[in-house]
DNA sequence: GAAATTTGACCGTC
DNA sequence: GACGGTCAAATTTC
């Protein structure tokens, strides 16, 4: 991913809608250029994914607003909680809270072999899935005052000998947003390919946009970089907007 | 037949 | 007792 041209702000929430900004006039760009091509079904399919491509642009900058919003009404250290709560429908206070009890529950709840669970990290995203991880499922549950299942999965390495405790609960946002919102926590770090890990340096370069606010180098909630040009079908099939840490 | 998913029951915590 | 998380048998898919 190239550097942007101009010299991004001091904070870091203001610099990334900057990049989503400036994602969506590439996006526009990109659409222009699009639409030279002369093969109709080829032209029509790109303006499709372009336009996508714009849509998760502008989501991911609302998010990122009314993120601000929040963080300016309750403090820094409430927006990030309030960030993961604020698409909630049922969505008041109630909603926050319980996913704040859920957090502080869930860290110091011991599995049934004893061992302690750590949340690493909670992302909001529109496609859970794309992680590049092995999940496997293993249950699901409807929850107090949530429209949708909760689901959960292990990491698909857990049961070779390696014994990889990472899991993951995903939880869809019950507003209507479209395409819909998924809440996504990280339970405990992979052992079993951590190289592979989103968040790992290796694989930062290579547009992957759930953030990880445990780096101590990132003060509050904030886009890492919005995808450049080249990202495009990443951005399309990897839209993760933003994430907080519980 | 193996692997993955579903789903009701069970367990620990509050 | 309510609730969320996990287990494991049953079922489905490949």
């Amino acid at each position: 991913m190239s550097p942007s041209p101009s010299r991004p702000p001091s904070n870091p929430r203001d610099a990334a809608i900057q990049e989503l900004r400036r994602g969506t006039e590439l996006a526009a760009r990109l659409r222009q250029q699009v639409e030279l091509i002369p093969e109709l079904d080829r032209r029509e399919g790109a303006v499709a994914n372009v336009n996508e491509i714009a849509e998760a642009m502008e989501s991911s900058l609302s998010i990122l607003k009314s993120q601000s919003e929040h963080s300016s009404e309750t403090g820094e250290s409430m927006a990030v909680l309030a960030g993961c709560g604020t698409y909630s429908s049922d969505g008041g206070s109630s909603a926050r809270n319980g996913a704040v009890a859920r957090a502080r529950k869930v860290r110091h709840r011991r599995g049934r072999l004893g061992e302690e669970a750590r949340i690493t990290k909670g992302i909001l995203t529109e496609a859970p899935e794309n992680d590049r991880f092995p999940w496997r499922k293993y249950g699901e549950k409807k929850i107090l005052n949530a429209e949708y299942t909760r689901l959960y999965y292990k990491c698909g390495s857990s049961d070779n000998h390696s014994k990889c405790p990472a899991k993951k609960y995903v939880q869809r946002q019950s507003n209507n947003s479209n395409p819909p919102l998924f809440n996504v926590t990280f339970i405990n770090e992979h052992t079993c390919c951590s190289t592979m890990f989103p968040d790992e340096s290796s694989s930062r370069s290579d547009s992957s946009q759930v953030i990880d606010f445990t780096n101590p180098l990132l003060p509050s909630p904030l886009m890492e970089g919005a995808p450049g040009l080249k990202q495009e079908e990443e951005a399309r099939t990897s839209v993760s907007m933003h994430s907080c840490v519980y």
